[in-house]
DNA sequence: CGAACATGGATATAAAGCATAATCAAATTT
DNA sequence: AAATTTGATTATGCTTTATATCCATGTTCG
C-alpha cells in the first residue's frame, strides 16, 4: 500500500460484503496499486524511481528548461526537486548550464547517456503496460483508457 | 502529487509531446490523484483518513476480528497498525476486548458511535463519487467500474 | 513436564515522501 | 539606489511506510 489511502486492496477473500467493494474509486486504486508496484520494479531495474524517471524523459524531451519550470509540470515542490537534479546530473544522465540571460538559472539538458536511459526506460515501461493491459481484451482496453483520459480533464468539483 | 511517484499529472498543458502521455498507467495514475485529492477533503470534514476511513469500515462490516488479521487484510504493516487502532479506541468509536481464548489477541468492534460515523462516511463517499464519477456518461461509468474490477483480479504477472 | 518455537501486540527506529520557512544571489521594479 | 521579486538552495518538520526487537501468551515436541 502507499500513502496514507490505506483501502485495503486484499480484502476481497474476506467472507463479508465489504463496502469498499461498491466504489468506483477503490477499485481505480486497487488497479493504479498493481500497475504502481510492477512499474517501480521495472524502473528498478534501471535504477529509477518513479520521480527520477518522469523528470528524466521531461527534460529529455524539452531541451533548455530551467529547474523551478520543470518541478512546477512535475507538481513537485522546488525544494524537493533539488536532490533529484542532483541524482541526475551526479549520474552524468543530465547536464545544468547556467542561463546566460538570468545568471541564476539553470538549463537543464539530457546527455546522450541520459537520452539513451530515457529511451530505454521508455520501451521497457511499453513492455510493463503490454504485460499489464494486454490482460484486458482490445476492446475493453481502449475503453478504459479513452475513458480514463476523459476523466482527467474533470476538476475535482470544487 | 503522492507517493514515490511523480508522473506529472500537470504537464498536459506543455507544448512538447510527453511520453508519458502514451501510457494507460499514467492516465490511470491521473484518474486516481483526482479521486483521492477529493475524497481525502470529503472524509477530513468527518476528522477521517483514508487509513482510519478503511480501517474503521472494515471493523465495522467484520465484529470480532483481531488486529494483525485486520492489518493483512488492509495491507498494513501491523506496527503501524497499532496507532490507527489507538486513535479509533480513543475516539470512542471501537472497542478492543480481551479474546478469552487468546489472552494476547484482541477483539475489535465498532461502538454506536463508530457505526454512526462509519454510515455518515459512507454516505458522503457515495456523494463524492457521485459528483465525480457521475460526470461520465452512464455507460462509459458502468464500463470503467466493469473494466476495473476485473483488472483488479490480475497478478502484476510475476 | 519443560524447553524450543510461534504468534499477537507493542515499541523503537529509520528511511522515504512531501511541505513550509528562510537564505543567498541575481534580476526587476520604482 | 532602494525595495521587491525570483531561481535555486538549505534547513527543518510532518507523515507515511518498513524493519528489527521485545514482551507476554500459546503451541509443539522431545
Amino acid at each position: 500500500m502507499s500513502v496514507s489511502d490505506k483501502l485495503d486492496c486484499k480484502s476481497q477473500q474476506g467472507a463479508h460484503a465489504n463496502v469498499l467493494h461498491g466504489f468506483t474509486g477503490y477499485h481505480l486504486r486497487c488497479a493504479w496499486q498493481v500497475v504502481q508496484a510492477d512499474l517501480m520494479q521495472v524502473l528498478k531495474s534501471l535504477d529509477l524511481r518513479l520521480a527520477t524517471y518522469s523528470t528524466l524523459l521531461l527534460i529529455a524531451e524539452t531541451p533548455d528548461q530551467r529547474q523551478s519550470t520543470l518541478a512546477d509540470t512535475l507538481g513537485i515542490e522546488r525544494p524537493n526537486f533539488v536532490a533529484i537534479v542532483e541524482e541526475l546530473e551526479r549520474r552524468g544522465l543530465i547536464t545544468r548550464t547556467r542561463d546566460l540571460d538570468d545568471r541564476r538559472a539553470y538549463c537543464l539538458n539530457a546527455t546522450s547517456a541520459g537520452l539513451a536511459l530515457a529511451d530505454q526506460a521508455v520501451k521497457a515501461c511499453q513492455a510493463h503496460e503490454e504485460k499489464l493491459f494486454g490482460q484486458l481484451s482490445a476492446e475493453d482496453r481502449a475503453q478504459l483508457d479513452r475513458i480514463l483520459r476523459q476523466f482527467r480533464t474533470f476538476e475535482s468539483g470544487r
